[in-house]
DNA sequence: CTGTTAGCGCGTTCAG
DNA sequence: CTGAACGCGCTAACAG
């Protein structure tokens, strides 16, 4: 007995205590202490107390990971983000939190900074992790490289009786083992541009955003739609893209003022890119809605903070992170939903107070 | 070969392909399989050719958990906090996530919703998981029975070889395995109540938090020596509570304005707070800065969408993020930090356009 | 260069 | 009721 403890000291300085430990000090075997903290199976009551103490005094907890290999192992929820800092990411992550923690699963999180590359490393981690499930969320490219590699992923985590989500971003095809859940994105937009046209609207800046990217390219598609509804025709140079942050978007909006002041309303793809875009129009001595009326997306907390209150079209995106784990984890059992693959939420327009009718005379502007 | 197929086929439906499915494709052994993902052993080039072509058919993935137990595991940075939606616990985030990855290291997150019990569950999965590092951030409330608990937690992760870094907490005392990063809170405090005082303010509203948690008092403290410094009285009616939230800054203002109007400068706890406060005053007819002064802490987006841009205290989030990993994983190595236990990280004061003097008349207010 | 043997910590047989 | 033996998937030691 001595040697083992010797064992203990000169090795790793540092060890946690481990089944056989308890079991020595205990003085029973191995099976008998991992009985009594199973506690589903008959243990003599001398001995379970003795085993207790043990535990107790060694501070033993168990090796996740040697569980895990055993079959009973730490189920994990991972997901991949491109930025936790995102109000609308941030709501997402949080609903994935709150219902991974409710079936009592841990959260596995990776940041992909939008880089495909470092999304993949992710992946790849954590398919080694075991996951349980792996949700992405995000825009991205949507070409043929893209929808290649993303299949391989989802056979390959089927495979492993894992699952994959993906959250704002189309299906992969018929037959590829993956779930999605996706918003109205393309409605939503129809909407808040249709409130734009029907307060009187015909000049429409499309702003932010890159059309190469599925979300960007749902909520362009809205754009033209409602414009077509409405008979107005689509001009190119009402699209002017700006990155997804403040500072370009202000910048963008400034250079866009200094070339043209040639329309009346304004859809900002995102709220925080209506943020910046409001700092320019302000600062250019425009009025919102008195001047030019302005629309955002997403509706988070920036569209609130900004004076006047922004009209956006609110996105449930805890929801999403909700049901993205649920649909996962429900996905063979026999819950709510059990064998569901496909789940589309809803989206609708926040009313505000930036939407204004066009100030007289610029209804009908120059072409 | 044909019946392996089969046993895959008729078990579990689904198992990820294991070292033994690869050397059997491969006609090898096992270990050379290892031997080959490993690469650091030399392996004949005909027999490396095979087993890569079996890895890739076979599509495999290491077992984390396998490659835990063996040693060579699965290193995790594991991080407590509130509330994810928070933008400075998001920030924060961020800088964990940045520096474990660029560590080669997955990130566990745990949301605790301020709740000391669910953060003791949170901290027990982390430790079975056996994550190298354990980040918690945020106020607590300072007693006895809390540092006696964490005291414990943090013996024990360090037992297990692992390390609790607490993050905007105060130190547990003299020889307790933990690891401190902090910012110079109450200075912060400090430097702006002084701003105030030298705009020459003498009714300055303290405004949000709970002095029962560590973060508020401190920053309470700060506003206290600042009054001290300017000779100016404190008075208990210019403490009023708030939660973290805008919605409750704003209706606890509301009720204060209604009671008495009888400060010209507002202090608020947090830029969140800062924005519900300004709802409020801007409702009740106020102009901010010209009437009454508003500044917040924080230096969060918050503070950039409000109007007027709000006058705040910058805090590092995003570095103690980055540090504190970077603590707890070079904790016995060489690096810039090894055998550092205690970071204290500067804060500034960032000028904006709330602060104003306080209207003629009202500098020395009625008592 | 390669295969055999052993063991990480745990849970599940199967005998007593 | 309890212990001995086995195996999860992987790597490190030791043979050849």
């Amino acid at each position: 007995m001595t040697n083992d403890f010797r064992k203990g000291a000169d090795g790793a300085r540092h060890r946690r205590a481990t089944l056989k430990d308890v079991a020595r000090r205990a003085e029973v075997s191995v099976p008998t202490v991992s009985r009594v903290i199973a506690g589903d199976y008959p243990v003599a009551l001398g001995t379970r107390r003795r085993v207790e103490k043990a535990l107790r005094e060694l501070d033993y907890v168990a090796n996740t990971h040697a569980r895990a290999l055993r079959g009973h192992g730490a189920k994990t929820v991972a997901f991949i983000l491109r930025d936790v800092r995102g109000q609308a990411f941030a709501q997402f992550a949080h609903g994935i939190e709150e219902e991974a923690s409710r079936w009592g699963r841990l959260c596995l999180l990776c940041v992909s900074g939008g880089d495909p590359v470092r999304e993949l490393r992710a992946l790849n981690l954590m398919r080694q992790q075991g996951a349980e499930a792996v949700i992405i969320i995000g825009s991205i490219v949507d070409d043929e490289a893209y929808r290649r590699q993303m299949t391989e992923i989802a056979r390959s985590l089927d495979q492993a009786g894992s699952r994959l989500v993906l959250c704002g971003r189309p299906p992969l095809g018929e037959g590829v083992p993956v779930t999605i859940v996706e918003y109205e994105n393309e409605a939503g937009a129809h909407a808040v541009t249709s409130r734009l046209l029907a307060a009187g609207h015909r000049r429409i800046l499309l702003f932010g955003g890159d059309v190469a990217f599925t979300t960007s390219a749902q909520r362009f598609a809205g754009y033209r739609r409602a414009l077509t509804d409405y008979g107005v025709p689509y001009e190119e140079d009402l699209v002017v893209k700006a990155a997804f942050d403040r500072g370009d978007a202000y910048l963008r909006m400034r250079e866009r003022l200094a070339a043209a002041r040639d329309f009346t309303a304004v859809f900002a793809l995102t709220d925080v890119i209506a943020a910046g875009a409001l700092r320019a129009l302000t600062e250019a001595g425009l009025q919102v809605p008195g001047d030019v009326s302005l629309v955002g997306y997403d509706d988070v907390p920036p569209a609130t903070d900004l004076r006047p209150l922004l009209t956006t079209v609110h996105v449930p995106y805890e929801e999403m992170g909700r049901t993205a784990v649920q649909l996962a984890l429900d996905h063979r059992g026999s819950g709510r939903f059990a064998r569901e693959s496909h789940v589309l939420l809803g989206t609708h327009v926040v009313f505000r107070d930036s939407v204004a009718p066009p100030p007289a005379g610029t209804a009908r502007a120059p072409r």
